[in-house]
RNA sequence: GGGCCCGUAGUCGAGCCAGGACCAAGACGUGGGCCUUCGGAGCCCAAAAUCGUGGGUUCGAAUCCCACCGGGCCCGCCA
C-alpha cells in the first residue's frame, strides 16, 4: 500500500526536483559500487550534469549519459557499463519517486518516475502552497536594483523602449518572487541637451497647458523645436564653410544633412502646422538659439532657481505621461532618480576627482579623458570582462572643455549611487551601450569598487525593428507604446464583443484590456531579450497558440468547468489520473519549480513564456479528451477537478511573474 | 582598422552557456480532418530544415575551438 506522501517544507516543494535528486543518489550509489568493484579508482565525474531530459517519453523522464564517460577507463562498451550501473543502482538505492532504472542502447541509463507518487506529491504540493507553489526561495537573497526604461523625457515612449520596460519589469517580478529584495529605478536624464531643447521650445510658447497626453504634447514641441534649431545651425555652418573656402566634401556633407532636416521639417509642418509656424517665428527672433540652449544646460547644472523651476516643471509633465502609459502595461517604478540631483549633490564631481587622482586620466584640449586601455592592462581585466587580447578600449571623455559633464560620466556616478542602496545592480539597456557598460566596469576597478564591478550586471536588449528598419523618432518612423496598446485593446475588444456578447459591456472592456496588455507583453517576452526582432502587428494581435490569449483561454476553460460544477469536493485519493494527457499535465506542473528558479537565476523570462504556453497546451489537450462534468465516477471527477485547480494555480502564478492578467471569461 | 551581438523549415522562433539517443520543440502560414457532451481564441493529422560556410577537438557537435560569409550595433567634448 502506498503511504501518503507528506512534503516537508511546503514553500520549497519541488516535485520533479525531488525525483531528480533521487535519480542522482541512485546513480551515485551505482557509480560508487562500480568504483569499488573495478579495482582501480575512477575519475570524479559531475554526475548531476549527466542527467538530462530524454528526447521522448519512451526513454523515461530523466536519462544519464554517464556510461559514455566511463566506457573508456573501464575498457567496456557503454551499454555494458550502463547495464551494470542500472542494475546496481536499482539494487542498492532506496527508491520512492523512481519507478524503474533501465539501460538502453547505445548506453543510456533511463529513469522512469513513479507517476502515481509524483502525481500525489505534485497536486498536494500545489494545494498546500497555493500561489507560492514553485516560487523556490534563493538561499542568498540580495538587495537588487533593476534600472530600466529610463527613456529620455523628450518624446513619448516608443515600442522599442517598451521592450526594455517589459523585460525590466518581468526581471523585477521574477527576482522578487525568488526572495530578493528588489527595487525598480527609472533614471531621469534631465541634464542633457534634449531636455534643454524641449524646455527652450516650451518656454518660447509661453508654457502652455498641455492638450491631451502631456508626453505627446511636449514631444511634439520638442520635435519641432529640435528640427528648427538644427536647421538654423546647419544654415549658419554652411554659410561659414562657403565663406572660408572649405573643401567641397565638407560643403556637400553639410548640404546633404541640411536637405535631410528640411525634409523632416516638411513632414512635421504638415502634421502640426500651427505649432510649426509659431515656433518657427519665435525661434527666428532669437539671435542665437544655440547659445540660449547651452545657457539652459549650464544654468541647470548650477541649479539656478528659475531654470530649475522650468526644467523640472516641463520634465515632470512628461513623466506623468510616461507613468500613465506604463501603468496601463502594469509597469511601475519604486524610484525616479533625477540626474540633476546627482550632479547637484556633487557625486559626479566627486567621481571625476577620484578618477583624476587614480592617474588614469589625461587632458585633451581642455577635456578630461579616462585612459580605459591603460586601466584594463594594469588590472589585467581582459579575462574578467571576457574580451580578447586585441580588443581596443578607446579613451572615455569624462568632462567637456567647458567643465560640464557627459552622460557616461554621470552614468558611472549613478551606478555607484545605486550600489549605495543595493548589493546587485542590473542595468536593462540596449545592446548599443555594450562598450559604455564595459567602461562603467573598468571605472569601478579604477576607483577600487571591485566587489561592485562583479555584482554589476548589464542586461542587453536587442533592437526592435520596424519593418526591418531601426525606429527613428526624428524621422517620425516609430510607433509609440500608447499606439500599440490602443490598437491591441481595440482589436481585443472587437474579438470579445463578437465571441461573448452576453457579458456586460463594462466587463467586456475590462477583459479586452487584460487580453491586450497580456498579448503585448507576451509577444515581447516570448523572444529572447538580446535578439533584435522585427515588430510585427500580426504577432502582437495573434490571439491563437503561443500567445497570451491561448494561455488565458486555458484559464477561461478551467473556469467554465468549475462554474458548471457549482460545488467542489476533495477527492479521497489521487490514484485515478492515469490517462496520458493527465500524466503529461501533472509532469508539467511538477517541473514548474525548477523552471522558475532556472529562468530567474539565468535572468531569462522567455523560459517562463515557453513554460506557460506548454502548460496551456497540455491543458487544452486534457480538456479535449477528459470529460469532467459528465463523468459518472464521482471519485474520478473530483480527482480531475483537483488537477484542474492545480493547473489554474500555476497558470496564475506564472502569469503573475510575466505580468500577464488572466480573465475568467473572454 | 578594432570589437560586441545575432545567423536554426516560406516566415517567426526553442534548444547552444553546463556536447549525448537531434533522422532538431513549438508557432504562423499551407493542405486535410473534428461541433447532440464542461466555451472551436480549441483539438487531431500531413507536407516543410544542407542547424550561415569550411576546418578542428571528441567515442559523439546545432551545442566547444579556429577561419570565413551574411545581418545588426559600437568605437562622439550626443545620450
Amino acid at each position: 500500500m502506498a503511504r501518503t506522501i507528506r512534503p516537508k517544507k511546503q514553500d520549497q516543494a519541488n516535485p520533479f526536483g525531488s525525483f531528480r535528486r533521487e535519480c542522482e543518489t541512485a546513480l551515485k550509489t551505482g557509480y560508487l559500487s562500480l568504483q569499488k568493484t573495478s579495482g582501480h579508482s575512477l575519475p570524479d565525474f559531475d554526475i548531476v550534469s549527466t542527467l538530462k531530459d530524454p528526447p521522448n517519453p519512451t526513454f523515461g523522464h530523466l536519462a544519464s549519459s554517464l556510461s559514455f564517460e566511463l566506457a573508456k577507463s573501464q575498457k567496456r562498451k557503454p551499454i555494458e557499463v550502463a547495464k551494470t550501473l542500472a542494475e546496481t543502482s536499482r539494487r542498492l538505492a532506496k527508491l520512492d519517486l523512481v519507478e524503474s532504472i533501465e539501460a538502453t542502447e547505445p548506453g543510456y541509463v533511463n529513469f522512469r518516475a513513479n507517476l502515481a507518487r509524483l502525481t500525489e506529491l505534485t497536486l498536494k504540493s500545489v494545494q498546500l502552497a497555493g500561489s507560492e507553489y514553485g516560487l523556490l526561495k534563493t538561499e542568498a537573497p540580495e538587495r537588487t536594483i533593476v534600472e530600466h526604461t529610463s527613456a529620455n523625457p523628450a518624446r513619448p515612449i516608443h515600442i522599442g523602449t517598451a521592450k526594455n520596460s517589459i523585460f525590466g519589469d518581468a526581471l523585477a517580478r521574477l527576482l522578487s518572487a525568488r526572495g530578493h529584495d528588489v527595487r525598480t529605478h527609472f533614471y531621469i536624464d534631465d541634464t542633457g541637451r534634449q531636455v534643454a531643447i524641449m524646455a527652450y521650445g516650451y518656454k518660447l510658447l509661453n508654457e502652455p497647458i498641455p492638450e491631451g497626453k502631456p508626453d505627446h504634447f511636449i514631444g511634439k514641441i520638442y520635435s519641432v523645436t529640435a528640427t528648427l534649431v538644427e536647421i538654423e545651425e546647419l544654415k549658419k555652418r554652411l554659410a561659414l564653410l562657403k565663406k572660408t573656402n572649405a573643401s567641397d566634401a565638407d560643403i556637400v556633407a553639410a548640404t546633404k544633412s541640411l536637405d535631410e532636416w528640411v525634409g523632416i521639417a516638411a513632414d512635421l509642418r504638415s502634421k502640426y502646422p500651427e505649432e510649426f509656424d509659431l515656433l518657427g517665428k519665435l525661434i527666428s527672433r532669437d539671435q542665437d538659439p544655440e547659445t540660449s540652449i547651452g545657457e539652459l544646460i549650464r544654468k541647470y547644472e548650477k541649479n539656478d532657481p528659475d531654470t530649475n523651476a522650468l526644467m523640472r516643471r516641463v520634465t515632470r509633465m512628461v513623466l506623468t505621461g510616461f507613468e500613465e502609459t506604463l501603468r496601463r502595461a502594469r509597469i511601475r517604478f519604486d524610484e525616479w532618480d533625477w540626474e540633476s540631483d546627482l550632479l547637484w549633490a556633487g557625486r559626479v564631481a566627486e567621481l571625476v576627482d577620484q578618477l583624476k587622482e587614480s592617474g588614469f586620466t589625461f587632458n585633451k584640449g581642455g577635456a578630461l579623458e579616462l585612459d580605459v586601455a591603460k586601466a584594463v592592462e594594469k588590472f589585467g581585466l581582459r579575462e574578467q570582462l571576457g574580451v580578447t587580447p586585441t580588443f581596443e578600449f578607446p579613451p572615455l571623455t569624462l568632462t567637456r572643455s567647458d567643465g560640464t559633464s557627459l552622460y557616461p560620466t554621470r552614468d558611472i556616478a549613478y551606478t555607484l549611487y545605486k550600489f549605495g542602496m543595493a548589493e546587485r545592480v542590473i542595468n536593462v539597456i540596449g545592446t548599443e551601450q555594450s562598450l559604455a557598460q564595459f567602461q562603467v566596469k573598468v571605472a569601478f576597478w579604477i576607483t577600487g569598487h571591485r566587489k561592485e564591478a562583479e555584482k554589476f550586471i548589464y542586461f542587453p536588449i536587442g533592437h526592435l525593428l520596424l519593418e526591418g528598419q531601426r525606429m527613428s523618432a526624428r524621422r517620425g518612423r516609430y510607433v509609440t507604446f500608447d499606439q500599440v496598446l490602443d490598437e491591441t485593446v481595440s482589436r481585443a475588444k472587437s474579438e470579445v464583443d463578437r465571441r461573448s456578447p452576453s457579458i456586460p459591456d463594462e466587463i467586456r472592456q475590462r477583459t479586452a484590456d487584460r487580453i491586450a496588455i497580456s498579448a503585448v507583453r507576451y509577444a515581447i517576452l516570448s523572444v529572447e531579450a538580446v535578439k533584435s526582432t522585427n515588430f510585427v502587428w500580426d504577432k502582437v494581435l495573434n490571439f491563437e497558440t503561443n500567445s497570451a490569449a491561448f494561455i488565458n483561454y486555458a484559464y477561461t476553460r478551467s473556469s467554465g468547468i468549475l462554474r458548471k460544477l457549482g460545488r467542489i469536493e476533495q477527492p479521497k485519493t489521487l490514484d485515478l489520473l492515469k490517462d496520458p494527457v493527465e500524466q503529461a499535465l501533472v509532469l508539467e506542473l511538477s517541473k514548474f519549480p525548477e523552471t522558475f528558479s532556472q529562468a530567474t537565476d539565468d535572468l531569462n523570462p522567455t523560459l517562463l513564456c515557453l513554460f506557460a504556453n506548454l502548460l496551456a497546451q497540455r491543458f487544452h489537450e486534457f480538456y479535449e479528451k477528459s470529460d469532467i462534468s459528465h463523468v459518472t465516477n464521482d471519485e474520478l471527477k473530483w480527482q480531475r477537478v483537483a488537477l484542474v485547480l492545480a493547473v489554474r494555480t500555476v497558470l496564475k502564478t506564472v502569469a503573475g511573474l510575466l505580468g500577464l492578467e488572466l480573465a475568467e471569461r473572454m
